[in-house]
DNA sequence: TTCCTTGCAAACACTTTGCAAGGCC
DNA sequence: GGCCTTGCAAAGTGTTTGCAAGGAA
């Protein structure tokens, strides 16, 4: 029985292989380990959890392997204003709340969103082809850390 | 009579003198090259105007100027994906619209945003410090002009 | 005169590239 | 076997830092 996981690995095997790219070792390794964490990651997390699996990999096939699976629209780059990248698993529209405590990433797929994009693309007159959208500030629980500890 | 620039890099000049940072002829340029020139800008085009009027001005010094505005809020720096930081002169809250065509940057002061901050931080519980809203696509004009080369 | 600021060059962090060796099909 | 991919090291970018000399107060 397969997992969902590698389900997803195998769809995305098969789309690269049709795009004429041939699948190595170590793309497969890259690929697996991406889906395996989450729908978020940056190189450096992706590089350790590689080495640790394949200790010799560089870090310019990570590089070269992540900007395939980008051009081919599989991962999309994400712009957090962070100096290294981060990249998620490509799906829908959504923004990001990013807890500047904890470092955790929420997706906000609220419909609000949409709604949001709509009316400042028509009332400015333009056409948006794509977004990054991010929220700073605290998560409910590290607020709550946050409260308890003044209280303290 | 002043104009209104001049009376703006007055004020961010007394600001900075009461946080103790002593007022030189590169700051008092720099600072007069950021306003100068619209609300937003790039390191790098800073530095060709400066370059233009102090030739020996080093990379470092506008780094440095740059840094010590920003952290004493008076400009603030933009996440707009490229490569190079982009910043802007501090104002009240917005968002970006982006043409990936001409290039130009559009603020979007619209209410509609207000709303969508209040309702996603609502919504999944957050309270959110900061935002950074950009969306990227084509401006009425370069829209019109791609739809009749297209026609041609 | 005392301390802060500058210019320069070197260091940095992240990413990309050139090239010979190796692996896929 | 031919071509694509890899690893390595070197080059690139944008930014920051150490330090001696110069300038503000």
């Amino acid at each position: 029985m397969k997992s969902v996981q590698e389900k997803r690995v195998f769809q995305i095997e098969n789309r690269l292989k049709k795009q004429g790219c041939s699948m190595t070792n170590q793309r497969r390794l890259i690929i697996d380990e991406i889906m395996r964490n989450g729908s978020h990651f940056d190189i450096e997390s992706l590089m350790a959890a590689i080495r640790m699996r394949e200790p010799k990999t560089a870090r310019a096939t990570v590089y070269r392997t992540v900007k395939i699976l980008a051009d081919a629209g599989m991962i999309k780059k994400e712009i957090l204003g962070d100096t290294h990248s981060h990249y998620e698993i490509a799906g829908r529209d959504h923004g990001h709340f990013i807890c500047t405590l904890c470092g955790r990433i929420i997706e906000l797929g609220c419909p609000t969103l949409t709604g949001f994009l709509a009316s400042a693309a028509e009332s400015h007159n333009f056409t948006v082809d794509r977004h990054s959208i991010e929220l700073f500030g605290r998560c409910g629980e590290c607020e709550r850390k946050r409260g308890m500890e003044e209280a303290a």
